[in-house]
DNA sequence: CAGTGAGCGAGCTTCCGCTTGACTT
């Protein structure tokens, strides 16, 4: 499938609909298109959608006016009436829908040829929709990217499948209704910006779930004994004469292993078992010292493996996650460049199907590279695995009716690898059974004592590599024996004498079930049937936006933060993080596509509930107070009084009021007993910075509510002998005697900051001197630096100036009103001009949210694409009608906040309560 | 999780699934 040039196709092929019109042919891919074009020629015009074109709004600011003031206009989905969504085009999406119209504008015929899958269905309706064509319509498709079947596919046209697109609609609500209902449940509960969702709150649960079991994990030691027994037959590279075995039974009870194991560390069924520990281990192995051992038995069995299937978007990940080491994001990259540049087929699919052409030219390389008898008669067909697979697509492999080899392509560094992966495993594909032997021999001996040990040594010998020539699956796991190697065991017989060449004692202990990886995690969802081909990278990608997760090497690790966001939902929304909620969907929304269910009676059953059951609108509606944010985000920490606890800054330790914080990176099954006791015993990463000669006190500096800052250590002002003083005398001489604090300035760092920085900091306030008989003072508060006079205050501009401010100065600064020396500082970074609608000037300022622009009146921040350089007159006029449309009256809402002000004040704290 | 005094434009965060290119330094 080598990239034709141009997207419009004139060259010169069989023109199989009929010479004369022209056809507009839209296709998801540019690449695509491009390939596409080639195979149609003449009379076509081939576009790309470039995936949808329209969706819900995101955003308040892409709802159109006219919904605004909707109830349900956050949402985009008219839950008052059948659930009818409201559709935009997407903004970056724009001016593509134009160019969509002009050529459609010059065309006969629209094609519709979008993937045959329920998103593709659902974007060939939008193009409809949105194109409003008054030419004819027809809906092309094809599973494969031939000249033939393209042509086929031409000529072979459809109408659009309706059902299926409500299908593809319904999901989208449901998903949009989960997301945007659900994720402002934990702004509110846990802390602004998280998320829910149907695929990503199952993945967090997954990794939760999975640090769960470690912490829950006990493990068990065991012990057994490993041996070398030697054949005395002389090695040759071939065959060797010594190999390892081990302790498999002693009088005839079997050895207890790991899998014998449960996770709590106790033997599963302990009949006829026998547990090893360390003592025993090494007094039977003394025992065994200088027996003899035989051969007891020799069993052989056929060994037969089969190539594995080509590469669709999980598997590939996996690979290039265990052989090339990238993440599945890079994965992706890669593959997108070399799908682009048409080394590969497209690389998000779920399907493992080879076109009858990729059979053809796999089996061919395979015939040249290794000879013919590495090639089975028959083609290998492989059926997908995947249970909701849309087989839209074939699987990934190298493009083009043959293949070309890694070295001719002249890729370099991944492209080159990833090229390399998916042309092995492809020509692999096609390629016949590796065969062999596999071998168990056991080998009996007697103790000094009388005692029957019996050893195991396992081997495997491959008579026909077949498809290992060309690839071998990587593993998971790096203990684990990798299944394609061979190993081999010296020609021994039953019966045969050996001499033990080494016999020892070797302890194990069992192992908690692993964390997942990226890859990993990608084939859980993709075995439970969460997510999508196209989605799998950005699943992962969300997770550790959001701080559910954090990658410790190639281990995924769950936040405390997750630990609280999953036990939210698991007790308040138990139904949405179901592992089996998707599964259901999926029934569902083949019944809609059937035509065998509605969607509007299951959308509001999982809206508005029924049958006895609340729905999703009470769940975060009437139900929200049932919530309660202190317990929701609280872990005690078993066999301790210790209450693990995620707060606006972080998790942290809370033992009767005594906090301490826990590090970001700090893996929550390593917090055990003994961490947290570590944790309380180095308070919160004080640094000593020295002491005050001064005075004589301690001086730290800390990290506090409102960041960094030093402070001095004040002696305890008693021996901790009154256990039974009441805290409250405590309070009174604590607060007779404060300890000094002072913020670092914003030049200092908690890391760096000296002694002789903090001295200067606790110095403050500074006397200025006297103005009017008042005392001024130059301080650091919360808004920064400020002179202070009796009840008066004014800011100061730098925090140097605390320091260095002379009374002149401050008289100076006192002399004029308060407000100005912020206003007038700031001036306009932009003038617009008049605002056509009002005739009054425009400009853009910089205030305390960003650049907004303002004409006297009215003031509205710059959106998200603004730019303070570039933004029009016209784009300004329309951001301040917006927002005079939405505060009309200026007083009204002027005075209430007023009267809120001490309320107001208090907010950060209630937030704070709600939390903690 | 330290503790101190203003007066000011609030507005937005978020879902899943399709698919790439558009900016500037």
């Amino acid at each position: 499938m080598p990239a034709k040039k141009g997207s419009a196709g004139s060259n010169g092929s069989n023109d199989t609909a009929g010479a004369g019109g022209n056809r507009l042919v839209i296709v998801e891919s540019p690449a695509k298109a491009k390939t596409i074009a080639g195979y149609l020629g003449r009379g076509y015009v081939v576009e790309s959608s470039i995936g949808h074109i329209r969706d819900l709004p995101t955003k308040a600011a892409e709802i159109p006016a006219r919904y605004k003031e909707e109830s349900w206009a956050r949402l985009g989905v008219n839950v008052d009436h059948d659930f009818e969504p409201l559709y935009v085009v997407n903004t970056d999406k724009k001016s593509h829908v134009k160019k969509l119209k002009d050529l459609m504008a010059q065309a006969d015929e629209l094609y519709l040829a979008t993937d045959e899958d329920r998103e593709g269905e659902a974007i060939a309706w939008h193009l409809r929709e949105e194109l409003k064509p008054k030419i004819p319509v027809k809906r092309m498709v094809f599973n494969e990217i031939t000249k033939d079947a393209i042509q086929h596919a031409a000529s072979n046209t459809r109408e659009l499948n309706l059902r299926l697109v409500d299908a593809q609609e319904t999901r989208r609500i449901l998903d949009r209704l989960y997301g945007y209902e659900v994720s402002p449940v934990l702004w509110k509960k846990v802390m602004p910006k998280l998320s829910a969702g149907r695929v990503q709150s199952v993945a967090t649960r997954l990794v939760v779930e999975r640090e769960r079991e470690r912490m829950a994990f006990t493990a068990a030691e065991y012990w057994g004994l490993k041996a070398v027994f030697d054949a005395l037959i002389g090695s040759s590279p071939d065959t060797p004469s010594s190999f390892p075995a081990a302790l498999v039974a002693v009088d005839g009870a079997r050895v207890a292993q790991g899998r014998d194991f449960t996770s709590d560390g106790v033997l599963r069924a302990p009949e006829g078992l026998l547990h090893l520990d360390e003592e025993a281990a090494r007094a039977l192995a003394a025992r065994l010292d200088g027996a003899d051992f035989a051969v007891q038995s020799v069993e052989r069995k056929p060994y037969r493996r089969s190539p594995y299937a080509p590469f669709r978007t999980t598997t590939l990940q996996q690979e290039a996650s265990r052989k090339l080491g990238l993440s599945a994001k890079q994965t992706m990259q890669v593959a997108q460049k070399l799908y682009e540049n048409g080394y590969i087929t497209y690389m998000r699919t779920d399907s493992t199907t080879l076109s009858a052409s990729a059979v053809a030219a796999a089996r061919d390389q395979a015939a040249r590279l290794y000879g013919s008898s590495y090639v089975p008669d028959k083609p290998r067909v492989y059926a997908s695995k995947v249970k909701n697979a849309q087989e839209a697509h074939e699987a990934i492999r190298p493009a083009g009716d043959s293949f070309r080899t890694p070295a001719e392509t002249g890729l370099r560094g991944a492209e080159f690898r990833l090229y390399e992966l998916i042309w092995k495993r492809t020509v692999a594909s096609q390629m016949k059974d590796a065969v062999g032997e596999s071998v168990t021999v056991r080998v009996a001996g007697v103790s000094s004592t009388g005692e029957r040990a019996e050893f195991n040594a396992t081997g495997k010998i491959i008579t026909f590599h077949g498809f290992l020539k060309a690839y071998v699956e990587g593993s998971d796991d790096p203990q684990a024996e990798l299944d394609d190697r061979e190993r081999r065991l010296p020609p021994v017989d039953e019966g045969d004498a050996l001499k033990a060449e080494s016999l020892e004692a070797e302890g194990h202990s069992t192992r908690p079930p692993a964390r997942y990886t990226e890859a990993s995690l990608v084939k859980e969802l993709e075995e439970r049937e969460i997510g999508r081909p196209s989605t799998y990278a950005s699943i992962i990608g969300t997770i550790l936006d959001r701080g559910y997760v954090f990658k410790k090497g190639s281990a995924l690790v769950p936040s405390f933060l997750a630990f609280a966001v999953v036990q939210l939902l698991e007790r308040h929304f138990g139904n949405l993080v179901d592992y089996d909620f998707t599964a259901h969907m999926e029934d569902r929304l083949d019944d809609i596509a059937r035509g065998d269910a509605e969607r509007v009676p299951w959308l509001r059953r999982f809206y508005y509930g029924g049958d006895g059951e609340a729905g999703l609108k009470e769940l975060v509606g009437d139900q929200l107070g049932e919530i309660d944010p202190k317990e929701i985000s609280s872990f005690p920490l078993p066999g301790t009084d210790i209450m693990v606890r995620v707060g606006r800054y972080g998790p942290y330790l809370d033992r009767e009021g005594q906090r301490v914080n826990v590090p970001e990176d700090l893996a929550p099954d390593e917090l055990t007993k003994d961490k947290a006791e570590e944790l309380f015993a180095q308070p919160s990463g004080d640094r000593e910075l020295g002491t005050d000669p001064a005075t004589g006190r301690a001086v730290v500096a800390k990290n506090g509510r409102f960041g960094p800052y030093v402070t001095e250590i004040l002696e305890e002002p008693e021996a901790p002998a009154a256990t039974d003083a009441k805290p409250k005398t405590r309070t009174k001489k604590a607060a007779a005697v404060k300890p000094r604090t002072g913020s670092l300035l914003k030049s200092m760092s908690l890391d760096t900051v000296t002694l002789e920085d903090a001295l200067k900091l606790l110095s403050l306030p500074r006397v200025v001197g006297e103005i009017d008989g008042d005392e001024v003072t130059a301080q650091n508060g919360r808004f920064g630096p400020y002179l202070k006079k009796g009840t008066d205050s004014r800011s100061l501009e730098t925090e140097e100036q605390m320091f260095t401010v002379t009374l002149d100065e401050a008289k100076e600064i006192f002399a004029k009103p308060k407000q100005r020396g912020r206003r007038a500082a700031a001036p306009p970074l932009r003038e617009l001009g008049e605002d056509p609608e009002t005739g009054s000037p425009m400009v853009i300022k910089e205030g305390r949210f960003g650049p907004y622009v303002t004409d006297g009146q009215s003031n509205a921040s710059l959106r998200k694409g603004d730019e303070v350089e570039s933004i029009t007159v016209e784009r300004a006029a329309e951001l301040l009608a917006e927002r005079r449309a939405k505060a009309p009256v200026k007083k009204a809402p002027a005075k209430k906040p007023a009267a809120k002000k001490p309320a107001a004040k208090k907010a950060p704290a209630k937030k704070t309560t709600k939390k903690t």
